[in-house]
RNA sequence: GCCCCGAUAGCCCAACCGGCAGAGGCAAUGGUCUCAAACACCAUCCAGUGUGGGUUCGAAUCCCACUCGGGGCACCA
């Protein structure tokens, strides 16, 4: 009987013993591979989505090992945060304290989970060790003009009090307390990831294929590149004229109104001192109570304020009016817009709310109905654009506009500046000193880190600055540069900047004179497999990237993308929906693990579907992977050929099932079918059982073959399995780095094939050909067949298809 | 509203370039073993690929339209 729970407490030490998956020993010669899994969120235990996660990934780290690579997979924690923060109020216990024992149990579940971690290069980003390089980092941005601050208006939860990156506020709410999100002006450190628009956007390029094609399309929206121009307006009654951005200058003769985003500062000094102040005034007060939850709302009704005021447009010197409206975005192009409602539909709406002219400067198609229409055609009442199509239309009017100054070719993007600054005690203090003299001042390299002031005696509650602004003795400091009192940055940064590099760490976890070692990064970068949720698809990919070609920049490292391939596997739901307690459809890992053991669940986390595709623990049975592994495991007992016997005298027939299995299987893993390398699996060790049970016996050396195939495919998915089977089939630990089945090419060459044989599509024989049979040949040989001239009765032929050695299709006359 | 992905047996899933719809599993049924049962082993059962059209000698696979399900973005000018 096979004893789950026994194997799993057998095999623990002794793994502890050997470390097989230590990598990088200076002496080892073995190609390198770098496979990295999303570091975990040390919140309480490991869940039934680490345990995915990590089982998908194992399965990719643990083949490169059996195929002989040098496999560096690594593991950490991405320890600052929220949860940390607000667990430590909530208990009255210091963030450190709850943090470090989380780590401790997820640590111990993934030994006895496991994973084939290298348990020496392990990291945690809340380590002064490790963030004392984040600050390192950011100062290296600061001094390149890359790290700034500005004031502007940013997400704001008045529950927590505090502002919320983009990624925690789902559907206009706080993704943690579930209040209406609104906007504050508050001043902010940002990075100018937009600067690297273009490269984040043209050098996914080298990603295409490698990733999911679902996430590069996600970046390239997110990134949001447009092409089209500036235009200059004059004000009447203003020196200063303003620029808009559109993509649509070849409808500039449709412009009949001006729009300016209504919390901008330009439609603050636009409505001072006009007859519409009040109004104005009242207007901003009005919408900036309205939160993102109102924005959401479909088919909501334009509004907006008439300005009193008129700008010139260019091209006819026509004065239109302009008017303040929240449906202009103050942050995306200049905050201004020329508004064109024949040819889009916003501006057609607002144009039907305020009764503003609308003039048609595209011809539509006759059959076209609908209102704004922003489709191709000819221009017309544009004169000297009239008669062309779109395309031509935009190209002569900026060059028109360039011509006379009047405006220029534009690129715009919907990316914004990465907003940094957290009014958090739980993560990486931003390395600034604000010195009345000198302004924002880094720490000096040599200071750092700052490390975080104790969390006793201060009060972590969400107040709306940092938490760190009560620890005086820790804000109060002298200049670094002219040695007057100043006052220390009281902010924390966003904890993605913790993962935006940490992969980079790993290759010397514990190196003292850099972020990490620029030689070892020459040899395991980039990352040849990243395994994680697709929920990181935009913003943790995102930002690693844009760090990447920071460095490459900084010539730390010689490469531009960090994540060669990526993998997303999916989530594990229970009855359809997410796993939650209020739902009550969790499932405990931990009642899992017990009732089943560690390779059960593994094998049933990878046997379930295809990696990116969600589980549902309803569907799956855990109770039957535990059988087949039971029945897997057998076969190791039955074997009675003494290891290491000559195989090659084994039974062909059970040789080449051994062959094909190990050899699909290996193609199902290179290509992320896991579920299909498991089902390889099954098929061997049935056909196994049967040889043993029915066939050739338990002493032919193929037999024995085959059950150490099983072991070394298993030891994929199921590692203290194959290792017992390892074990009783005579060897020594461990199975893990006992290589990958060898596979002689001659045994995968089949000496026989079925070919089918159609007439008119429908298979009426079958025919024992050789697998290199010629064309004419095989044709002969299916018109020959007596079960063909039946099927024909008579019928003259029209085309025999013949596509050797598989099919003959013969298409008779009608 | 726009964009993406998916739909194959009662259920979860396979099927390389278009070429016999079935590799694997769950469930079910029958049998062998057993005093009986569990386990194990053996065997059987089951769909013509969401719907409608098209291309082709041939479509689960390619194209068009639709239905349902899932996801992303959401006033980005």
């Amino acid at each position: 009987m096979y004893d789950v729970h026994a194997v799993q407490e057998k095999w623990l030490p002794v793994w502890d013993e050997i470390a097989p998956f230590r990598s990088g020993r200076p002496d080892d010669t073995r190609p390198r591979k770098y496979v990295l899994d999303m570091f975990p969120y040390p919140s309480g235990d490991l869940h039934m989505g680490h345990a995915e996660a990590y089982a998908m990934g194992d399965v990719i780290a643990r083949y490169w090992a059996l195929k002989g690579f040098n496999v560096m997979h690594p593991i950490g924690w991405d320890s600052f945060g929220l949860p940390a923060e607000n667990a430590a109020i909530k208990n009255n216990v210091d963030p450190a304290l709850w943090t470090d024992e989380n780590i401790a149990q997820q640590k111990a579940s993934m030994r006895r989970y496991a994973c084939s971690f290298d348990w020496d290069r392990v990291l945690q980003t809340s380590d002064p060790a490790y963030y004392r390089w984040n600050q390192w980092l950011f100062v290296q941005m600061f001094e390149r003009g890359l790290a700034y601050r500005k004031d502007s208006a940013v997400n704001w939860c008045p529950t927590c009090q505090t502002v919320l990156a983009n990624e925690q506020v789902v559907a206009g709410r706080c993704e943690r307390c579930d209040s209406v999100v609104t906007k504050r002006k508050l001043t902010q450190w940002y990075l100018k990831i937009t600067d690297y628009a273009d490269r984040l956007l043209d050098d996914m390029a080298q990603l295409e294929g490698k990733w999911p094609e679902k996430v590069l399309l996600m970046q390239r929206n997110w990134i949001g590149r447009s092409t089209g121009a500036e235009v200059t307006f004059a004000i009447d009654g203003r020196a200063e004229p303003v620029t808009v951005y559109t993509t649509r200058p070849d409808t500039l003769f449709g412009a009949t109104f001006f729009v300016v985003a209504a919390d901008s500062a330009l439609a603050a000094e636009l409505a001072a001192g006009t007859p519409s102040e009040g109004e104005f005034t009242a207007y901003v007060e009005r919408i900036k109570a309205d939160s993102d939850i109102d924005r959401l709302a479909t088919d909501r009704p334009k509004t907006g304020v008439f300005l009193n005021r008129h700008a010139i447009n260019p091209v006819n010197g026509a004065l239109i009016p302009i008017y303040a409206a929240d449906y202009v975005l103050a942050d995306y192009g200049t905050g201004a817009i020329m508004a064109v409602p024949a040819h889009d539909q916003r501006d057609f709406e607002f144009a039907k709310v305020f009764d503003l002219p609308v003039v048609t400067v595209v011809e539509p198609p006759a059959d076209w109905e609908g209102e704004a229409y922003a489709g191709d055609g000819p221009a017309v009442n544009s004169d000297f654009l009239n008669g062309l199509r779109k395309a031509e239309a935009i190209d002569a009017m900026i060059a028109w506009l360039e011509e006379r100054g009047l405006g220029k070719g534009a690129v715009n993007y919907r990316l914004r500046d990465w907003l940094i600054s957290r009014q958090r005690y739980w993560g990486t203090p931003i390395p600034i000193i604000h010195c009345p003299s000198c302004g924002e001042v880094p720490v000096p390299a040599d200071q750092l880190p700052v490390t975080l002031p104790p969390a006793e005696g201060l009060d972590l509650k969400p107040k709306g600055t940092s938490p760190l602004g009560g620890a005086a003795d820790w804000v109060n400091v002298d200049c670094p540069r002219c040695g007057q009192a100043a006052k220390r940055d009281t902010d924390t940064m966003d904890t993605f900047v913790d993962s935006s590099w940490y992969f980079l760490r790993y290759l010397d976890p514990n190196k003292t004179d850099g972020p990490f070692d620029v030689e070892q990064a020459r040899e395991w970068m980039p990352i040849d497999q990243y395994v994680g949720g697709v929920t990181h698809a935009i913003l943790h990919l995102l930002y690693s990237r844009f760090f990447v070609k920071v460095l490459n920049d900084m010539g730390m490292v010689d490469f531009n993308e960090p994540f060669t391939r990526l993998l997303n596997q999916g989530m594990v739901v229970m009855n359809g929906s997410a796993m939650s307690k209020s739902r009550g459809n969790l499932v405990r890992l931990t009642d899992e693990l017990a009732e089943n053991g560690v390779d059960s669940v593994r094998l049933t986390m990878v046997f379930a579907g295809p990696p990116e595709d969600d589980i549902d623990w309803a569907d799956v049975s855990p109770s039957g992977a535990k059988k087949f592994l039971a029945r897997a495991w057998r076969l190791s007992g039955d074997v009675t050929s003494a290891p290491g016997v000559d195989v090659t005298t084994g039974d062909l027939s059970l040789r080449q099932a051994v062959a094909r299995t190990v050899d699909d299987a290996a193609k199902a893993v290179e290509s992320y079918r896991f579920n299909v390398t498991v089902a390889k699996t099954m098929e061997l060790v049935n056909i196994t059982r049967k040889a043993i049970d029915s066939g050739v016996g338990p002493s032919d050396p193929a037999v024995r073959e085959a059950a150490e195939a099983v072991a070394k495919m298993l030891s994929l998915v199921a590692p203290y399995t194959a290792e017992e089977m390892w074990e009783r089939l005579g060897h020594t630990p461990t199975v893990a780095l006992s290589g990958w089945p060898e596979v002689d090419p001659a045994l995968l060459v089949q000496e026989s094939v079925v070919c089918v044989v159609q007439v008119a599509g429908k298979v009426r024989d079958r025919l024992d050909v050789s697998p290199d049979i010629s064309e004419t040949e095989l044709r002969e040989l299916a018109l020959a067949s007596p079960a063909v001239t039946a099927a024909l009765a008579g019928a003259s032929i029209r085309t025999v298809i013949v596509r050797p050695p598989s099919l003959v299709n013969i298409v008779p006359g009608s």
